[in-house]
DNA sequence: AGATTATAATACCAATCAGTATCTTATTAT
DNA sequence: ATAATAAGATACTGATTGGTATTATAATCT
């Protein structure tokens, strides 16, 4: 995006790399804690000086927000991908929980969701901060509505709930399995929770 | 418990309020993250000397031990003692419901559960602390199992379903609640979603 | 009264924090 | 070649952290 290392521009050239900067501190972010890791474990760790850190991102918000955006498309992302694959609503809800429960590394299942860390100490961040994970948990939310209404308008869903209220429900029970994994309970346990929860949206085996 | 002003000792007698200095901690603790508050803090806000703290702590660790025994005793113990009202299965979910979702206070929802912060952070703490977790989510685990055990025997719990994945669905169910209402989501919402999970254990209505 | 004992209070330590002033270096424009 | 520009790098600031050495104080014991 801001790449313009082609344009030949005045000054010195950068020689930072900004991926691995963001990378590095979502990784951080997501296995610390986002309150828990400070700006200068962060630019030490990426090797790059905390002047260039704050010419590139502003501070702490500016480079949250940019972590954000990064998780959503490289994580949060692949749960929606799920949603797009047209398969019946039973198949995708099972689908949703394999990725949740099996298809994840261990890694990840330790260190449970990023957003909603961010979430859970949303006032503690800067206002675009804040205003970033508004935006993703919206963006989810409309993915997640819009399979539901889809389902209903194929007939693959037919309960009397509203999609609003459908895609609040199951996204709840992920997210309480993502940070169930992430508290250490075991995936047999998680994963019979979910069935159980999840149980009174499919269509009746009777 | 340790309140010995009254028998006579030598040296100068101790002034520290120690029950203020744990209240102090348990309050910032639940409001602010346990990861997010320093001794120095603490210690400023209840007016005690840090080698006094010290002294009566050893240090972090010893105080987040005595602030989880406190959390227990106070809030958590509201929970369980729900379950001991000998009410009908059924009437008891509306009981837990209703605590969790219309009697705690506009703070006590902004604010969580403390036990869930501690948990989510468990390898970061010293081990007196991850040990007094571990004991209090045994503790609170074993009174829901119970209870599950006494419906069952009562008959008013006759689904196939384990004692032991009753219990830890149901305390799933209202932790999620708790955080969910702590991330802000409307009481409504937070009912509905946990009604229709609670809904798979009720006797059904047809 | 004086010794003993234990607590209170102040002040300090080295480490780390967020943020920046300053200086050096590498490029382009003239 | 020299000026202008912008980035890199070092080193600093004042604040805060966990933890402790030191000193003053208030009680009991002899």
């Amino acid at each position: 995006m801001n790449n313009q290392k082609i344009v030949n521009k005045k000054g010195r050239p950068k020689t930072l790399d900004l991926e691995k900067l963001k990378y590095i501190a979502m990784y951080n972010y997501w296995s610390n804690g986002p309150t828990n890791v400070s700006l200068n474990e962060i630019c030490y760790k990426a090797k790059i000086s905390k002047p260039g850190f704050y010419r590139e991102f502003g501070g702490e918000d500016g480079l949250m927000k940019s972590v954000l955006l990064l998780y959503k498309n490289s994580l949060i992302q692949q749960i929606l991908d799920i949603l797009k694959l047209e398969k019946t609503f039973d198949e995708t809800l099972d689908l949703l929980m394999a990725y949740v429960i099996e298809n994840r590394d261990k890694e990840q299942k330790e260190n449970g969701c990023l957003l909603a860390k961010f979430r859970q100490s949303r006032k503690k961040f800067g206002k675009k901060t804040q205003e970033q994970i508004d935006i993703i948990l919206e963006e989810r939310y409309l993915v997640f509505e819009l399979w539901i209404k889809k389902a209903k308008s194929k007939g693959e869903f037919s309960l009397p709930l509203t999609s609003n209220f459908v895609a609040n429900y199951i996204i709840s029970q992920l997210d309480y399995a993502v940070s169930g994994l992430a508290n250490g309970e075991k995936n047999n346990n998680i994963k019979n929770v979910l069935t159980l929860a999840l149980s009174v949206l499919r269509k009746k085996i009777s």
